[in-house]
Formats: structure tokens, sequence, C-alpha cells
DNA sequence: CGGTATCCAAGAAGATACTG
DNA sequence: CAGTATCTTCTTGGATACCG
């Protein structure tokens, strides 16, 4: 918990739902993607944060990218060995996530409920 | 990955450098712990931001909030079973990035270094 | 196809001051 | 002590246009 310790700014890479997305679609596609491949399978990314995402995940090692210099330009996106054990990472959040997801909704609604009930003293 | 999927918003929450270091925080201290006393072990972190986390971690039935009526206010925050839990996962990113940092490091400067080195292709 | 560049709106995050 | 309120700044994200 070190402000220097540079492993934290390895967790705030992770810390971001696109990087955990784009992990887990590489994963679960089991091989290289392109990019608007990836697009597709990331409902409500943009381009922007996908180059983004995917040159950040490049610059730590945890995905390749490999051109083709066909006539349409082909890019492929794959999994480092390290970026597979990070993905591994992601594929466990989203587990616990989809099987805890409905004590947290239940949560947030006692939650809510409980909010107005006693939403002011009243003047 | 589908977008109404609300095991997404599940996700979202804990892809946030803050939940998981409270998260992580909590679990390190192995019991509850006060307001300040948080924001002390969590260098960088706001009162606005350390309120923030609280209150969704609150909300998704992770984290307890327990108010002491004493004459200067105490508030103790712990882990529930559900929480404690989740804190898992960010005690494993926390422990993957750790043992990984330096592959990542040397990934960033080799990044770094072709980058430099192609830079332009010069007019 | 696979980007990069720019603009702009909206929201997240930070700093600061104040309150029960 | 444990917040809330406010203000400002930074980042996100969407839309659009253009390049190799």
């Amino acid at each position: 918990m070190d402000t220097d310790c540079p492993s934290r700014t390895v967790v705030e890479v992770l810390a971001n739902k696109w990087v955990l997305y784009v992990l887990g679609s590489l994963r679960e596609h089991a091989g290289p993607m392109r990019f608007n491949q990836l697009g597709r399978a990331l409902p409500g990314v943009t381009q922007k944060m996908l180059t983004q995402t995917l040159r950040t995940l490049e610059r730590d090692g945890l995905v390749s990218r490999k051109v083709y210099p066909t006539v349409p330009p082909r890019v492929e996106y794959g999994l480092t060995p390290l970026g597979c054990e990070a993905a591994l990472l992601s594929v466990a959040i989203g587990e616990w996530a989809l099987s805890h997801v409905g004590q947290i909704l239940a949560a947030r609604e006692s939650f809510a409920a409980a909010a107005t009930t006693t939403p002011e003293p009243l003047d």
C-alpha cells in the first residue's frame, strides 16, 4: 500500500473495466482477435477507448500486436503468456460477479429501500 | 459480455482502484477500521473518494457501516462475508501485481525504447 | 481495415472549506 | 471524527473527419 511501490501502477492498470473486458474477450476467444472483432465483442466500447486500452496492454507486455502488411490492413491482438495470466484474474472477477450478482442486486435494493424510508427527518 | 447483464455492473464496481484498495486494507487489517484510519492506510485517497467508495461498497453489501453514537463520532467499516470474498479477488490482484511488476516495468521500458528508436521516419 | 486527430459535452476526481 | 457542500480540474467518452 506504499505510494511509491510500482506494483500500484500495475493494480491501477488492471482496475479498469475495458482492460478486464479485453483480457476476458481475448481469453474467451482462445486466439488472436482483430481490432474490429474486439470492438464488436465489447458492447459500448469506442474506437478511442479500445485503441487506448490495447496500447496500454501492449506497453505492459500483456497483449501482443501483430500487423500483417496486406492490402486491407490486418492487425491481430493476442495474449502474451503474461497477459494470459492476467486474464485469469479477469475471468475470476467475471465469474465471481456472475455468481454473486443476485446477492448484490438484493443488497442494492435493500439499501435503496432504507434510504427512501428514512429520507429526511422532515422540518 | 452482454450489455444488459447486471453482472457487468458488479465488474465495473470492482474495476476501481479505490474499491480494490479499501477491500485490501480491510482484509489486511483483519477487523473493522474507522474512517480516518482507512484514509491513512490509503495514501492519496481524498475524503470524497473514500466516502464515495465506502458508500458504493455498503450499498452493494460488501462493507458494513457501524455508527457508535459517542461524543466524538465513531464509525467503523468492516467486511461482510460477501465483501470478504471480494477482498480475496483484490488480494489476488495485488499479489499478482507485486510478483509481476518486474516483468511489466521491463516491458514498459522496451516499449518506450522501441518508440524512441522509431519516432518518425524523418523527412 | 485500422487506426490517428480534434472537438466537445459530461462525469469523475481533487482541493478546500465548513458542519453536526 | 466523520462526513457534506462547493468549486475547479482532469479524464472519459461520443462524434466526426481524415490518413495509410
